[in-house]
DNA sequence: AATTAGGCATTTTTT
DNA sequence: ATGCCTAATT
């Protein structure tokens, strides 16, 4: 056994490592050496003579991940590492679904449904139902959909249960969408696990196989498992015992995504015989950056206490920055970026900026490219669901399974080609009556029309001509896929449907067809593969690929990303912006009374400080754009959790602050009656810092801007309001700085009533 | 059928 | 502010 494989691990990573026998949960805190853990772990499991490479699996969150514990891996084994089955959770059964999914009725070719085809097909079941839209909203019953899902109930179990109105629908929809889905030869996201669970108990000869097949099963970020995945990891080492599971239930981020942090408590009661090691080193972080994180995450209630610690150095303070609003705050990251840069201690790339919400990145953005910053965003508008992609991606689909009615509804009149609303709903009854798909129900149509077998008086001959014209076309795309690449697929589709075209008429065509031209560059890889089996892998890619997957190293740009992409990722330097109350803690977290809730956000607020190797930067904004217009803000709660010694406040100045005593009272009495207690603190806080702060004169742009004070307002001022346009003040109520003006505006806003500080009027 | 205007909800995080 | 949906208009 080469000895360097176990020569730099310390002696909690050596247990965890060695400990190859029986069921083993691993508490890794951040930074303690996960990653090595496991694959060394995994090497030493063929080191030693355990077992082959090929008996091992390995599931991990994302393709990014499992990418670089192969790539670890390789390191460690050489060549034998790509025996060992590393993957998604969800790839994962979705290969055994592929294989062996035709058990238990599912299509051998099955889509994958993302969530924009789940919503489309959603809606398609409570039209056929007859069931208002705005009564029960689509998005709410699919989530009830998959919260059933994920733990592990189908449509029957979840009708069985007597529950309220709203369950009864949900039940009702659940139905459909399951015949839905079947008729159309689709999975969604739960099923790929739903089904391989049922799969396996169903066939048990089957789940021997796995059984069999893998004498080791790992799983990575555990706390972020849901009760499906966990059934059947369980499942699988039914008989070798043999389960590790790895994970921090600090670093628990996705119970919102049905992730059940009970899994870890299951699995010690499912297991008692399990080998607890916890990973206590962290070998990431400078002392400062974890003591104050440990500050952070000790608040929550629901944890058990870890004693994590480090050999680094101490390091520099945090530094908890003030601005102004959220423009002002993107630019100050930057400054701070084009100043680390300029030091040449640092590349672009060693630089994250995270925050809680993708709308966040925008302001970042304009700052970046306004100074030149080469930044990489991750996630945002995801490539895989632009409307461009996704129509070829449509295309694809019916090219390959026709009966694939949501993916044909999509594309029928993309781009127009005169088959409006009236003819595919008449279309969908004739689908319906028949018990057929939609495009069998067109040929019929087009082929009996002149016996009139399947034609309904209500369509048109003109209709039939469109809808014959659609068939052809489709049967034209059909044609010789044997013979050709994927890529010249995807141009035949552009050219034969005129998409070029109809993208010409869109503003971003430009950008538009560079997506086009990526997507076609992305299916080079499944060139060796013929026609219709390319592209259902290509297709499957597709849907389990993640944004972050792309992720590249490159060197000379700066990491844009939300605080939950972030999750097993490092950066020497991080910035966190946004640390206000409602935007971290989220608002709907806070509204939502559920401390559970609650204590996510805080451990959001954990996994992002402790991405930070070497500097972190948190950085708030005392106004922040919300819905068009701007709103005060109050520090977040989290911020008054880190100690000041470990913390250096850099404020505005004085203009602003007195601006933010006045708004934050007001605020404070207005929207958030209870959060009395860290409002407080927050003030002190902020007295604090504005004491230290000398007085300096900084020119800005806020500067420039008439203070409140001098806005004085009387009967009859004309304004312009940038929405409402210009109007005439016609009343005003309550005196001192902040009155409520009343405003009749022009045209048809009529008369508004407005509280001076927040409309951004104009005098005239 | 296609385009346009106006009304409405919306915004957490993603495999 | 933006985007999606519906209703009204061409």
């Amino acid at each position: 056994m080469s000895k360097n494989l176990l020569s730099d691990l310390n002696s909690q990573q050596l247990q965890a490592v060695q400990t190859v026998n029986g069921p083993v949960l691993i508490v890794a805190g951040p930074g303690s050496g996960k990653t090595r853990v496991i694959t060394k772990r995994i090497a030493f499991l063929v080191d030693s003579g355990n077992c082959a490479p090929s008996e091992i699996a390995a599931v991990t969150f994302t393709n990014k991940a499992a990418k670089e514990m192969l790539g670890r891996l390789e390191d460690l084994m050489g060549y034998s590492a790509n025996l060992v089955t590393i993957s998604t959770f969800h790839s994962f059964c979705s290969s055994i679904l592929r294989r062996y999914g035709g058990h238990i009725g599912i299509n051998q070719n099955f889509v994958i449904y993302d969530d924009d085809d789940q919503i489309r097909a959603i809606k398609k079941c409570m039209e056929e139902a007859n069931i208002d839209p705005k009564k029960f909203s689509p998005r709410s019953i699919l989530s009830a959909i998959s919260n059933s899902k994920s733990e592990l109930r189908d449509h029957e179990s979840f009708s069985s249960i007597k529950s309220n109105y709203f369950d009864e629908i949900v039940g009702r929809v659940f139905e459909r969408y399951e015949e839905m889905l079947f008729a159309n030869g689709a999975v969604d996201f739960d099923d790929l696990l739903l089904k391989t669970y049922l799969l396996f108990n169903k066939n048990q000869e089957i789940a021997q196989i796995y059984q069999h097949r893998f004498k080791h099963f790992m799983v990575d970020e555990f706390q972020d498992t849901n009760v499906a995945q966990y059934a059947i990891a369980k499942k699988l080492s039914d008989l070798s015992r043999n389960l590790c599971v790895v994970g921090d239930p600090d670093q628990s981020i996705y119970s919102w995504r049905n992730a059940d942090i009970r899994n870890i408590l299951s699995f010690q009661t499912d297991f008692p015989e399990a080998t607890i090691i916890a990973l206590e080193e962290n070998y990431r972080s400078t002392q400062n950056i974890l003591t104050a994180a440990q500050n952070v995450i000790a608040k929550n209630k629901e944890r058990v206490d870890k004693n994590l610690w480090t050999n680094n150095k101490k390091g520099g303070l945090i530094t908890i920055k003030e601005n102004y609003n959220e423009d002002e705050e993107a630019q100050s990251v930057i400054n701070e970026i084009m100043k680390i840069s300029e030091s040449k201690n640092y590349s672009l790339s060693d630089i994250a900026v995270m925050y809680r919400v993708n709308a966040q990145s925008r302001a970042l953005e304009m700052s970046c490219q306004k100074n030149g910053i080469a930044y990489q965003i991750v996630g945002g508008v995801k490539f895989y669901q632009r409307k461009e992609i996704k129509d070829i991606t449509s295309y694809l689909r019916v090219i390959s399974n026709p009966n694939d009615d949501v993916s044909l509804a999509r594309i029928i009149n993309v781009p127009t080609r005169s088959i409006g609303k009236r003819t595919s709903s008449e279309i969908s009854k004739v689908a319906i009556t028949n018990n057929i798909s939609m495009f069998e129900a067109i040929e019929r149509v087009c082929k009996d029309s002149h016996l009139n077998d399947f034609l309904p008086s209500q369509l048109s001959s003109r209709a039939v001509n469109s809808l014959t014209k659609f068939v052809n076309l489709i049967s034209i795309l059909r044609k010789d896929i044997d013979q050709e690449t994927l890529a010249s697929t995807v141009d035949k589709i552009i050219i034969n449907t005129g998409y070029k075209e109809y993208l010409a008429k869109d503003e971003n065509a430009d950008e538009r067809l560079e997506n086009l031209q990526e997507y076609k560059n992305s299916t080079s890889e499944f060139d060796d593969l013929s026609g219709l089996e390319g592209i259902t892998a290509f297709l499957e890619n597709i849907s389990l690929v993640s944004d972050i997957d792309g992720l590249a190293d490159l060197d000379q740009s700066i990491t844009l990303i939300t605080l939950h992409q972030a999750k097993g990722l490092e950066f020497p330097i991080v910035f966190m912006v946004g640390m206000e109350e409602g935007m971290l803690p989220h608002i709907r977290s806070i509204e939502s009374g559920d401390p559970t809730e609650l204590e996510e956000e805080r451990r959001l607020c954990y996994v992002g400080m402790t991405r930070a190797k070497e500097n972190l930067f948190l950085h708030r904004a005392f106004r922040r754009g919300f819905r068009g217009g701007s709103e005060p803000t109050l520090p977040s709660r989290f911020l008054s959790d880190i100690p000041t010694t470990l913390t250096n406040t850099v404020g505005l100045n004085q203009v602003h602050s007195t601006n933010q005593d006045s708004i934050t009272k007001r605020n404070n009495k207005k929207k958030h009656p209870g959060l009395q207690n860290s409002y407080d603190q927050s003030k002190n806080q902020q007295s604090r810092s504005s004491k230290k702060l000398p007085r300096r004169k900084t020119i800005n742009k806020i500067d420039l801007t008439p203070s409140k004070e001098e806005w004085t307002y009387s009967i009859g001022n004309k304004v312009k309001h940038p929405t409402f346009g210009d109007g005439i003040v016609i009343s005003i109520e309550g005196s001192g700085p902040d009155p409520v003006l009343t405003i009749a505006f022009k045209n048809k806003h009529g008369i508004k009533k407005l509280l001076a500080s927040m409309a951004k009027l104009k005098k005239l």
